[in-house]
RNA sequence: GGCCCCAUCGUCUAAUGGUUAGGACGGCUUUCUUUCAAGAAGCAAAUAGGAGUUCAAUUCUCCUUGGGGCUGCCA
């Protein structure tokens, strides 16, 4: 049977972190498998959903390069299938619909709690099937429809969970749980069942916060008459205090990270974060011969800024010039003028896109207080002293000579001035502004001679 | 409170019934350097606790502890 697999964001917020990595691992088993990678939108909740969301969404999985196959589904446009679904548990008698009120229902949990017993709601009056007007699409009040289970029953329900191996919960415990607001609004873990059947999703694969919601599940499709698929509980991605990742924390939508990070990065990080493969870079093909859905780990896993730096700048380090500029481009918009000499200065040392400001100084004249021109081991009238000698060698130097013939007549002239830092640092302030730069002389290769006097001037104060 | 999941350096993790418990990020030190966010070399840093099985347990079992998730007429 070919593999079918789905991940199911709602449009309630941005393509999340989480989402992102459940989204990857489900990619990376339906590739690994010769099997299809599916998008469902799930938006019945009709309040919190929107279209921008939804859209932004999208965005995010093709950004990261995990695109899936066939036609985005949407929960919204399948309430037809649920009502259907949900007539054949009424006719069937295995739901019925509870009147009870959300104060009775509260009580009883409270009550439920102090006698330390599981909280679940014990429906005492089941009303069967036609009470409800099956044609209307208007809620009654305080009516809500719920699977009937044997109460009494000490069947437990096992799975074998890919990732976890054997879980098992007691049908008991569950109480009679709720599956709709009314026909026309199936309830998440009624619609997600209904759903994944129709769609033939062999293998759930998904964050760990649903174990819970998979003996319920199971027992829905054993109400429908239908198999479940195989499921795989994913570990939850951590905050820095050992919590699930949420809002709260911040940073965790896919797209704040877009002007800083390369989706490969993203990709790279977010899947070596709860899998272990063969080396810490490596590409979404490498990953897809590697990765084995078993042997995700079951721990949750700190999301680690500091790590994620770290492979992006690994990446950065291995574009092109071309490539360097367009990733700049679609990350942060801008278009500068910035020449390929001067890239690999910059990539070599850059960890997050938008930092490349700090770099300004290759593609623009650089601001600065002139008091840093003083060398810290001299005076300020000294250091233009020497700044000045220094123009004047770089005026009679010949650049095609190349980079090491200035750097051996600059090291020349250090020693007769006795003090390395006296004849570059100031040279490095005027050509970059900074008190921290690449080679003074690699920049002003990548300046060209007319702009290094030009800025060497300006800081001796010839030109204003 | 109830149910469920999890447990190796600060973080991500490797390993096997017997190893000096390995790697990566980060940190620190040294080196290179005019400086540094780059490079190079190196250092520190972990098997939560208690029983049991065993010649031998970090590894298998149980308990405890700790952390997390769920506990909606949200998804």
């Amino acid at each position: 049977m070919k593999i079918r697999v789905r991940t199911a964001p709602s449009p309630t917020g941005h393509l999340h972190i989480g989402n992102a990595q459940s989204a990857l691992y489900n990619w990376l088993f339906a590739r690994k498998n010769g099997g299809e990678f599916h998008l469902r939108i799930e938006d019945t909740d009709k309040v919190r959903s929107t279209k921008e969301y939804e859209r932004s969404i999208l965005y995010a999985l093709e950004w990261l390069g995990l695109n899936w196959d066939g036609e985005v589904v949407r929960q919204s446009q399948r309430g037809i299938k649920h009502r259907k679904a949900l007539e054949q548990l009424i006719m069937e008698g295995k739901a019925f619909w509870c009147n009870h009120t959300k104060e009775e229902l509260e009580a009883e949990r409270k009550k439920q709690e102090a006698k330390k017993e599981p909280p679940r709601h014990i429906c005492s009056h089941r009303h069967n099937t036609m009470h409800y007007p099956a044609s209307s699409t208007q809620r009654i009040k305080d009516w809500t429809l719920r699977l009937a289970l044997d109460q009494n029953s000490e069947r437990k329900i096992v799975f074998d969970d890919i990732i976890r191996g054997q879980i098992e919960f007691s049908v008991r415990l569950l109480g009679d749980f709720s599956i709709a607001r009314s026909l026309d609004n199936a309830l998440y873990n009624f619609a997600v069942v209904v759903d994944d059947s129709d769609m033939e999703i062999t293998h759930v694969i998904r964050g760990e916060d649903h174990i819970s919601n998979t003996p319920k599940q199971i027992l829905i499709y054993e109400a429908l008459g239908k198999t479940p698929p195989q499921f795989a509980h994913l570990p939850l991605i951590l905050a820095s205090d050992r919590s699930k990742l949420s809002k709260r924390h911040g940073g965790t939508a896919v797209v704040d990270y877009k002007k800083d990070y390369l989706p490969e990065a993203i990709v790279n990080f977010l899947g070596g974060l709860s899998y272990t493969f063969s080396k810490d870079i490596l590409t979404k093909e490498e990953m897809i011969d590697e990765f084995e859905l078993s042997k995700v780990h079951k721990s949750g896993a700190v999301f680690d800024l500091k790590k994620l730096n770290w492979i992006n700048s690994q990446y950065i380090k291995k574009l092109s010039p071309e490539k360097f500029k367009k990733a700049l481009q679609q990350a942060t918009g801008r278009l500068d003028d910035i020449l390929d000499a001067a890239v690999p200065l910059i990539t070599e040392r850059l960890e997050k896109l938008s930092d490349v400001e700090n770099f300004s100084y290759l593609w623009k004249e650089p601001k600065y207080n002139e008091k840093l021109l003083k060398w810290k081991k001299s005076n300020f009238n000294t250091s233009l002293d020497i700044l000045a000698e220094v123009e004047k060698i770089i005026d009679d130097f010949d650049f095609e000579k190349g980079k090491d013939e200035l750097r051996k007549v600059l090291d020349e002239f250090s020693g007769k001035v006795g003090d390395r830092g006296l004849v570059y640092w100031p040279l490095r302030v005027a050509l970059t502004g900074k008190d921290k730069s690449p080679d003074p002389i690699d920049i002003a290769y990548v300046l060209k001679k007319e702009e290094t006097l030009k800025r060497v001037k300006f800081a001796l104060g010839k030109i204003w």
